[in-house]
DNA sequence: TGCCTTCGTGCAAATTATTTTCTTTGATCG
DNA sequence: CGATCAAAGAAAATAATTTGCACGAAGGCA
C-alpha cells in the first residue's frame, strides 16, 4: 500500500492542520521529501509534533519512515502530474517516455481488479477454444500477443483483427468457447457487435477495456483498464504498455492454472526452436 | 543520476570501511533505507561519521538526503535482485510482474545508447522505404509495431516476420532504403543472413538487439538492449516491454524529426477513423 | 444553560540522531 | 627512519525528533 493511496482514503477525516500538511505534500512534493520536520511544519503553519502525528496517522513509524515511504512511492507515483517533456533532446524524450511508461504501470497496478482477473483466468484456462479480437493497431497487437502467449501453454487460440472475421468467428463459437476482446477506447462498435452476437449464442466474453464503456457493457466479464491518456499526439499511449503488463499477469496466472500441460508444451516448443536454430540453449522461447 | 549508478562508478575508489557500507546497501537494502545512521554504522562496523562521509562522497548533502535518494531509486532499481514472486496468489503475481516491468524500463533507461538512437532516428526519418523484420512472436510484434508507428508519420514502411520474405525484401531494397531488424536473443541466424545480404547491396541496417551478438555484428547501426532475463519460463520477458518503450522513444523522435509531414498524416488518419466510427473525437489514433 | 468529555493543538523538555571537530592510527614515500 | 597524508574513531556540539503535558474549542448530555 502506498502513501498516496492512504492519503486519499484518510482525506476528509483529517483535521484542518493535517489538511494543510497534506496540501503541501500534494502541491510541493519536491519540497516535502527534502525538508526536515521543522521546515515542513513551518511551511504548513503547524508545530512539529503535529507533523509527527500526521505521519503516524498515515501508518508510518516516524517522520523519517514517512519520508522514505514518500520518496519510494513518489518516484513513480507523482510523475503524472508533470505534463510534458522538458525538450526534444534525445535524453529528455527518453526520460519522459520511460517515466510515463513506469507511471502507466503504477496506475495499472493501483487500479487492478483482482477479482475480475481471477474470473478471467478461470475462463481462459477452461475454454475449449479461445478467439482473441482487437483492431486498430494497438488492440490488434494485444490480440496477437494473447495468441502468442496462450498457445504456449497448450491452449487452443486464434487471433483476428478483421471485423468481418470476428463476426463470423463469433457466430461459429460455442458456449464452451471464449471470446476475448481488447479495446483501448472502449468504443469499438464492431467489437460490441461481435460481443452482442456472442451473448445471444451464450458464448462467454472477456473485455480488456475501459470500464463504463460500450465494450465493457457488452461483455460477460470486464477486466478494466482505466488510465488517463497523455495528450501528445506524437506520443501514443503508454497505455499499450499497461495492457501488455496486464496480459503478462493474465497469462502467467493461466500458466500456473494449467501447469502440467504448459510445461510439456513449452518444452516441445523449445526443442523445436533449438533444433531448428543454432543450438544455443540460452535463447528465449520465441525471439 | 541515480545513486546506484554513482555507487558503480565510485566502487573501487572506496576504502575498506566504505566498501562494507556499500555491501550492506547492495545486500540488505531494505534494512539500509529504514535504518538510522547509527544502526547502519553498527551493522557495517564503522563509526557514524564514516557513514556521513560515505554519503557525501556519493553526492548527497546529508545522511537523510542520502536515504531519500536511495528510497527513490531503489523502489524500482533494486528489485531485480529479488528473484521470484512470493506466491501464486493473484495479487503477488501482479505485483511481481509490474515490478519486473518497471524494472526493465529502469534498466533500459540506464543503458540507453543515446548516440546510437540519434543515428537510428536520422536514418529512419530519411529513408525512402523501411523494411521492419522480426520473427518468433516477440520480435515479430516489434516489427509490426514499427510499421504501426511509422506509417502514421507518413513514412513508407512494411513489416515481415517471414524469413523467406525478409531475404527477398533485403534483395529488393536499395541503398536509399533501410532495414530494421529486431532480435531479443541476438542470435536469429536468418536475420543475420538478411543483414549480410543488405550489407553486400549497400543497404543500411539497424539492429535492435543485444550488443555483442551476431545480429549486432551484422548491422550498420546497433541500438543495444541489454537486459538480464528472468528465468521463470512461464513469465516471458518483461524485455518485451523494454523493447516497446525503446520503440516509443525512437518513433517519438522520428515524429519530431519529420514533424510537418507527421501532423498532416495523423490528421488524415484521425479523420478517417472518426468518420468511419461513432464520431466520438476522444478515441485514440487506432484503438 | 452549564458541565463534562473529547479532540486537536502547541509548548517545552527529553530524547535521539547527526554532524563537526579533534585526535589517533597506520600506511606510503622520500 | 621520520614526514606526510588519508582513513577512521571518540567525543563534543548541534540539530532534529518525539514525548508529556496543558490549554482551549467543539460537541454531547443532563
Amino acid at each position: 500500500m502506498d502513501i498516496f493511496a492512504t492519503l486519499q482514503e484518510e482525506k476528509g477525516r483529517l483535521s484542518q492542520s493535517e489538511n494543510r500538511i497534506a496540501d503541501i505534500l500534494l502541491n510541493d512534493f519536491e519540497f516535502a521529501v527534502n525538508a526536515s520536520i521543522i521546515e515542513l511544519a513551518g511551511k504548513a503553519d503547524v508545530s512539529p509534533p503535529t507533523v509527527t502525528r500526521f505521519c503516524r496517522r498515515l501508518g508510518c513509524d516516524s517522520f523519517s519512515d514517512f519520508k522514505v515511504q514518500l520518496a519510494r512511492t513518489a518516484y513513480i507515483g507523482m510523475r503524472y502530474l508533470k505534463p510534458e517533456p522538458k525538450s526534444r533532446e534525445t535524453g529528455d524524450v527518453a526520460q519522459d517516455i520511460i517515466t510515463k511508461a513506469q507511471n502507466a504501470l503504477f496506475l495499472l497496478h493501483r487500479s487492478l481488479d483482482l477479482a475480475a482477473i481471477e474470473q478471467a483466468v478461470e475462463r481462459i484456462a477452461t475454454a475449449e477454444m479461445i478467439y482473441a479480437f482487437g483492431s486498430g493497431g494497438n488492440s490488434s497487437m494485444i490480440a496477437s500477443e494473447l495468441q502468442n502467449r496462450l498457445f504456449r501453454y497448450g491452449l487452443r487460440v486464434t487471433a483476428s483483427s478483421d471485423h468481418s472475421m470476428q463476426l463470423m468467428m463469433a457466430a461459429a463459437a460455442r458456449p464452451t468457447d471464449l471470446l476475448i476482446g481488447s479495446s483501448f477506447s472502449g468504443r469499438n462498435a464492431e467489437l460490441v457487435r461481435a460481443f452482442t452476437l456472442a451473448r445471444e449464442l451464450k458464448v462467454p466474453t472477456i473485455a480488456l477495456t475501459q470500464s463504463n464503456s460500450p465494450v465493457a457493457a457488452a461483455a460477460t466479464i470486464t477486466v478494466p483498464v482505466d488510465l488517463p491518456e497523455g495528450n501528445n499526439i506524437y506520443r501514443p499511449t503508454s497505455t499499450r504498455i499497461a495492457y501488455l503488463a496486464l496480459l503478462d499477469i493474465l497469462s502467467s496466472l493461466v500458466a500456473y492454472r494449467v501447469q502440467p500441460q504448459a510445461t510439456v508444451t513449452l518444452r516441445r516448443i523449445k526443442q523445436q526452436l533449438v533444433t531448428h536454430r543454432d543450438g544455443d540453449d540460452r535463447q528465449l522461447l520465441g525471439d
